[in-house]
DNA sequence: TTCTTTGTTCCGGA
DNA sequence: GTCCGGAACAAAGA
């Protein structure tokens, strides 16, 4: 499911293809994602040349010209697809749009160059939406989100006080992106495991040290992630364009009943429920 | 038919 | 008012 890592990838590789190219017009094959996208709402796009690619936190942003940028969360399922013209059949990056994915092309902006930038959403737990630039801090989407793992203020001073008073478990609070934004389920299970931390932990009993760790693998994990998402999508015409990015081996993620990883360690991965997500964890790891 | 999946929001109880 | 946990919601595939 994109996360952090995979929404920067998606960012890089929509930087790479479709930066400076003009919206020509676009298409909504379906109004009802998550939000409904209105009859006219992409009609100030038109003929708007894309300035810049951004990504915060979960989102990816799409700034035009004229003050306009558009929105979009990828949701559960939602990916991009670029169809070039101007080459043959291998023209889409990320996946090869086979005729059952076609089913699921839900917006299509047509670009100039003879490109096309298709949002395609299984689920339909995305949105895209047109919004003013300079008003994108005060968006509800955007202006709750707590610190990027990745900068500065997400530090052990900042995770130690934000943890101290809370009783809730420390997988909780990773999800809750308004302490840090850009983490879901699997990263957090792996972050877990790979710090040693039991996800049930309380909070405010976790210490100085683990905190530390938490951090660091965290930073670790998503640019590892990042760097192998970006090496997949390289090479996208060597395989069907599944390999790499969802299809990591995860340390435990999906795990359950399985031989825990840790070198000597005996134990089998189990999964419990925390907040309605699966978890995952090895009991003598983790503590 | 039921279960699973995710991020987000809402609600009730403490 | 705040905090926390559980449930609901969106849709579709297995």
């Amino acid at each position: 499911m994109p996360e952090l890592p995979e929404v920067e990838v998606v960012k890089r590789s929509l930087k790479k293809n479709i930066l400076n190219l003009t919206i020509k017009k676009v298409i909504v094959n379906e109004k009802k994602l998550r939000y409904v996208v209105k009859k006219n709402e992409f009609f100030k796009t038109y003929s708007k040349k894309i300035i810049s690619v951004k990504r915060v936190s979960k989102y990816v942003l799409l700034n035009l010209e004229k003050n306009l940028t558009i929105i979009t969360h990828l949701g559960m399922t939602g990916k991009f697809f670029i169809l070039d013209n101007n080459k043959k059949k291998k023209t889409s990056f990320y996946y090869k749009l086979n005729d059952k994915d076609q089913k699921h092309n839900r917006i299509i902006i047509i670009l100039s160059k003879k490109k096309k930038l298709i949002y395609n959403d299984v689920r339909k737990f995305g949105f895209m939406k047109v919004v003013l630039t300079d008003q994108i801090n005060k968006i509800k989407y955007l202006s709750k989100l707590g610190p990027e793992p990745f900068s500065k203020s997400f530090n052990t001073k900042y995770f130690l006080k934000y943890a101290q008073n809370k009783s809730v478990k420390i997988k909780d609070l990773l999800m809750n992106q308004k302490f840090v934004s850009g983490l879901g389920n699997i990263y957090v299970n792996e972050i877990l495991f790979l710090s040693r931390v039991n996800p049930k932990k309380i909070a405010s009993k976790i210490k100085e040290v683990e905190i530390e760790k938490i951090i660091k693998i965290t930073r670790r994990i998503l640019k590892k992630s990042i760097e192998d998402g970006g090496s997949s999508i390289q090479n996208f015409n060597d395989s069907d364009g599944r390999s790499g990015l969802f299809q990591q081996k995860f340390k435990v993620y999906g795990r359950e009943g399985k031989k825990c990883y840790k070198i000597h360690c005996n134990n089998y991965i189990k999964k419990i429920v925390i907040s309605n997500r699966s978890s995952f964890y090895c009991k003598s790891c983790q503590k």
